[in-house]
DNA sequence: CGCAATTAAGTTGTGCACAACTTATCGGTG
DNA sequence: CACCGATAAGTTGTGCACAACTTAATTGCG
């Protein structure tokens, strides 16, 4: 018999409680500014490009997930007045997400949260950057299988 | 100017996705037993101990979910006709979850799952070990906060 | 040009997660 | 023994994720 269906034994369960966990710090912090942690994803990449008002599935492809995801998202965003969504001139399918003023001052606001959670990891500097390359390299690995 | 912000060099990001990357490869693999993810969880527990039927509670603890989750869960997992729930009797609150014997067959069909999706990592068993252990310190990090 | 295939966003339905709450039972203390 | 606080499970409501589908606009090919 083997033990491989052991849980503890297992990567994924390890992820999935990780994963979980972290989000668990997130939370109250963010809860302060209204935001869920899928919310703030949004806004990071909004931030980063501040002139660049992505599409909808730009976005999308940031972060991996489908509209179906991101539809309902955007418009409490967009309720909280963080952001706005207009319609492409050039192409009548595209939404196109920019900050208002509002989005953009929240901004320097929650500037030290990343800090914080990595603190409460209980990881030092070298360990998280190792981590997160492991990660993302798994990620990438998966997702590379898929399209083939 | 701090990067912190940047999407890319967050740990959290990194963790969530890779999350949801190993769930989509365990997705199509359990669709075939008509199970999801956290039910196939709940079903590992289980059958780490055929003859204990645990609680809800018990369950909620090794998977850290509680009953809201469970519940709806379990309620599904008794509709397939893999587990079944019964009020103890010598403590009328607590539901205890046991294995049909559908559900204690499944076992062997799924026993050859996790060795597949490890694969998927593109990992080395060292190094899917370690990716582990780091996660699992992580994990318990953030609990052993929580509980103080 | 005309139309079929593609692409973009949104909608619907299901199943987690989790907070907040309800109901029922239990255990301990006066 | 009665009551009160604690505990267990379930319910309700919100917000992701994701599959499957719809609608609308665009692209490209004959």
């Amino acid at each position: 018999m083997t033990d491989d269906l052991v849980l503890r034994r297992q990567v994924c369960f390890a992820l999935y409680t990780a994963s979980r966990a972290l989000t668990d710090v997130y939370r109250p912090i963010l809860d302060e500014f209204g935001l869920t942690y899928p919310q703030y994803l949004v806004l990071l990449v909004l931030w980063e490009r501040p002139d660049d008002a992505p599409t909808v599935s730009e976005l999308g492809t940031e972060l991996r997930l489908d509209s179906g995801t991101l539809s309902p998202l955007l418009k409490r965003l967009e309720g909280a007045e963080l952001v706005v969504r207009r319609r492409s001139a050039r192409d009548e399918r595209r939404v196109e997400v920019g900050l208002t003023e509002r989005g953009r001052a929240l901004r320097q606001r929650v500037e030290h949260i990343p800090m914080c959670v990595a603190q409460a990891t209980g990881l030092g500097l070298a360990e998280l950057v190792a981590l997160r390359d492991t990660l993302t390299q798994v990620t990438d690995t998966i997702h590379r299988q898929k399209e083939q």
